[in-house]
DNA sequence: GGTGAAAACGTTACGAG
DNA sequence: CTCGTAACGTTTTCACC
């Protein structure tokens, strides 16, 4: 490990995180007596883990079957150029769509992997319309259709 | 809860739901002024939805720098034989290892499509290593390096 | 669903190590 | 500089309408 780069997060911090990781509702209280420290110094912690960003949201999870939106898709988009200009602008209708939950510009065989959520087959099928077939630079995608959520990140997405 | 209860999600839930969604510490003093209804209101209907598991968790997002995970990357993987035993020992598996933060079992040209992320490429090839070329059962796996986490779906993940 | 009081929780000031 | 204690302000919870 480089010298330069300080361990932000010591050993209390990094119980912390891993609680609130898994129940951001946790009380100080029940953080205190886990970890060793008042309540107080808890919430010290987290206050600045959340202004630096170490915490960089507090979310509900909601079930996807709840709000009418029963299946889950993955989908590998190749481009038919790699031009800058054209991979802002397809990160920037992803971005605004609302059936994509995540979506990651890689390296590899694709360039794209989007997951995306569809009340049914059809809306999945217009949305693939909308974002693939009428966009002249996606030169193929493929689509894996989700039978299994076997696990959910809720851990550790990347963020800066 | 049975697993048949076909809950409705009135206007007022759906839009408790999407503000939590994005802050789950939003008061319900804030969210009873945007959607026009008291804060008791707010706070019974937000029980209920935690209860019913509409709402399935509240967790706090941790950037992935921050502790040490300064990779992110996505593997397609195929099974030798895609025989139900096989296929849950796989997920057991993927379940324990903390460096997979999503797993999906699909349909298509793989069988699992998975989320990892890592400290370096030594930590990834460590894992590869222990999850794949180690397992007689894994025929194949490909990996996407993640360039950049265009969207990270924070709203709605799938569960049960 | 609304109101208001009580309980629980987060926040801050202060003294101590 | 960070802890713990304790007072304080805010938020949630709950009985009642």
């Amino acid at each position: 490990m480089p010298p330069s780069s300080s361990t932000l997060l010591d050993a209390f911090d990094q119980k912390i995180l891993k609680i609130l990781q898994q129940s951001n509702r946790t009380t100080s209280d029940q953080i205190a007596e886990q970890v060793g420290l008042s309540p107080a110094a808890i919430q010290r912690r987290i206050k600045r883990m959340r202004e630096q960003q170490i915490i960089s949201a507090d979310v509900s999870i909601v079930n996807a079957r709840a709000i009418g939106r029963n299946m889950t898709l993955i989908v590998q988009v190749s481009l038919e150029r790699e031009r800058v200009d054209l991979i802002d602008l397809f990160k920037k209708e992803t971005k605004k769509r609302e059936e994509v939950q995540q979506c990651y510009y890689v390296t590899g065989s694709a360039d794209f992997i989007l997951v995306v959520t569809a009340a049914d087959m059809e809306e999945y099928e217009q949305f693939t319309r909308d974002m693939f077939f009428d966009n002249t630079n996606v030169r193929s995608f493929q689509t894996h259709v989700v039978m299994d959520p076997v696990k959910v990140g809720l851990t550790v997405p990347v963020d800066d």
